[in-house]
RNA sequence: GGCCCCAUGGUCAAUCGGUUAAGACGCGACCCUCUCAAGGUCGAAUGACUGGUUCGAUUCCAGUUGGGGUCACCA
């Protein structure tokens, strides 16, 4: 009589590794105690997701403080969804939020003694280990077709009973070994499932990180665990990995939360330690009233090229994201003076229940903190690499006159409270247009907004005056009272004080008075530091600009 | 639908049974000020509902409701 070990030969007649030559190639990592050792594995099924690299920043932050390890796997078991080139770009983007792995996949072949960290080059560990599992009786081949399936689940709903492949609804679950020596010969194509024990009507409790005890029934339905085209499924391959690579911690969406006693089942079938889980909460997005999922199809911000194409500093989505990660963040931040989440002690036990609502606000309002609290230098370093990749306009300023644009992003910025007016570095090129002089004339041919209840002969008289009497290189202080006696000479308060207690006795007050040079020089009633504007554009430049202005009036 | 997770202002949220229920973003007002930004001060705004346990519940328990997830040879 035929029997398991025959059928795992049918099976896997190339298979001599076995599951203990396994376990001496991969030993036990020497770590100090409570080191964790995390992981980020996504499917190379495109970009990255604003969710994947909060979830990768928390796997990374965990072992690192933990003086762990943190490593990277390429999980291209669909080979149907994967797309090619992918998986490096994933790479790039989390190497750009400085989230590099200690050892994994890389674009140059695998880093790390763990390895191979893809698993389509890990067939021969899963079929050695399903080969085992086939010969201890607990896994077995199914034979069944996609129709028999079908068939299965619309017999189950119209019976009113629980969907799935498990019990008596296994179909080929109870084959006897020779049935299936048989079938195989016959040359029937079939998958792989692992032969639950499980019983559906009791519980498996597990202690996730972040919620604590969980509850849940007990897995009994057989799941796939080598598909037809000889890869192994998330389910089985998960268990397998992780254990080989001596994961102490996954992290992964709560989305897995309902399939954890499938994986439990197996790590107690395998007799191996299951490691601990930590369900991250997916970041939500409200639409129509309804909170749901970041969709990468439906929401530009799920897509994390998206704030890098916009110019939004990596350390500001970094720390927006810790501050969903750990709301004591903000507090630590204030505290410490710092947006570096690497030096945060981040609590994973702290990690808030439920998911939270992508806030664009808030993240502008780290964004605009970050880039203000970055010293110039670095600050110019970014904003030429970014202009380099995503603002043509802006790269070939910096590339004709970079210190002029640097002296641009310098404005009212060494100072206690700087500036803080770019949330994005893409916000940067409209907002300094005018200091340059082609983009100044587009502005100048249009209507400026010179206050209407000032006479333009006054206005014209201001400007003059100052091309003739404005001195440069001087303090601030010296420079504004020379503004005030040009305008005081034109009628102008020189003292809001004065112009309050009886404004019909001049012809406008001091701010319209500065105004006047504020439009003529950038064409708007708003701008930074005139003073500053000033010495940055340089005597030729506002000598010309307000006699051009002033001519036209 | 079964099962699971979650529930404090518009958003992120603190509180380990007793608090005037923190703080941050956003919003509003005022102050500062040559405009804007920044900064400062102040303000509006929160415990889903119903029962229990308790001297006392935002906090513990149960149910209800609501939101989310999951039930593939996808991950």
């Amino acid at each position: 009589m035929p029997d398991n070990n025959d059928l795992a030969e049918l099976l896997f007649p190339d298979v001599t590794m076995t599951i203990d030559d396994l376990e001496a190639r991969y030993p036990a990592r020497n770590l100090p105690e409570g080191a964790q050792v995390t992981r980020f594995a996504p499917s190379p099924t495109g970009f990255l997701h604003t969710g994947s690299l909060f979830t990768s920043m928390v796997s990374y932050t965990v072992a690192k403080r933990s003086g762990g390890v943190y490593f990277f796997r390429l999980e291209d078991t669909d080979t149907k969804r994967t797309i090619e080139g992918s998986g490096d770009l994933l790479i790039r983007e989390l190497h750009q939020f400085g989230i590099d792995a200690d050892e994994g996949y890389t674009p140059e072949g695998d880093k790390g003694a763990y390895g191979p960290y893809k698993q389509s080059e890990r067939k021969d560990i899963y079929r050695a280990v399903i080969k085992e599992l086939v010969r201890r009786g607990r896994a077995y081949p199914d034979f069944c077709t996609p129709e028999d399936l079908d068939k299965i689940r619309k017999s189950q709903e119209a019976n009113k009973v629980l969907p799935g492949y498990y019990g008596v609804y296994a179909r080929d679950r109870n084959l006897s070994a020779e049935e299936r020596i048989e079938r195989i010969n016959a040359g029937t194509p079939w998958v792989i499932r692992f032969k639950s024990n499980g019983d559906h009507d009791r519980k498996t409790k597990f202690v996730d990180a972040i919620r604590g005890e969980i509850e849940l029934q007990d897995n009994d339905t057989d799941v796939v665990i080598l598909k037809s085209d000889g890869l192994p499924t998330y389910h089985f391959a998960h268990v397998c990995d992780d254990h080989f690579m001596r994961t102490t911690m996954i992290t992964r969406g709560e989305e897995w939360i309902p399939s954890t006693p499938i994986h439990l089942d197996m790590f107690r079938a395998l007799g191996w330690k299951p490691p601990k889980y930590a369900h991250i909460p997916s970041i939500m997005k409200l639409d129509h009233g309804n909170k749901r999922k970041l969709s990468k199809r439906k929401d530009a911000e799920a897509a994390v090229s998206y704030f890098i194409e916009a110019g939004y500093p990596e350390g500001g989505l970094l720390a927006y994201l810790m501050s969903i990660a750990n709301s004591n963040f903000e507090e630590w931040t204030m505290a410490n003076k710092t947006y570096d989440v690497s030096r945060f002690p981040f609590n994973i036990k702290k990690m808030s229940l439920d998911g939270a609502l992508f806030d664009m606000d808030k993240l502008n309002f780290f964004c605009k903190e970050v880039i203000a609290a970055t010293p110039i230098d670095e600050l110019f370093a970014a904003v030429s690499k970014y202009a380099k990749a995503h603002d043509e306009d802006l790269c070939s300023r910096i590339t004709t006159n970079g210190d002029y644009v640097k002296a641009i992003l310098n404005i009212e910025k060494d100072r206690k409270n700087p500036r803080k007016d770019y949330a994005k570095y893409g916000d940067i090129t409209p907002s300094i247009r005018f200091f340059f002089d082609d983009e100044w004339e587009k502005i100048v041919a249009n209507p400026l907004p010179f206050k209407e209840t000032i006479p333009s002969d006054i206005v014209a008289k201001m400007l003059l005056a100052s091309v003739e009497k404005m001195p440069f290189g001087v303090e601030e202080n010296d420079w504004f009272s020379a503004v005030k006696e040009i305008g005081g000479s034109l009628g102008f308060a020189v003292s809001n004080k004065d112009y309050k207690a009886n404004p019909s006795a001049f012809v406008g007050s001091l701010s319209d008075g500065a105004e006047i040079l504020r439009v003529a020089l950038t064409g708007s009633t708003q701008s930074p530091n005139l003073h500053e504007i000033i010495e940055i554009l340089g005597k030729e430049r506002v000598t010309k600009r307000l006699t051009i202005v002033a001519n036209k009036l």
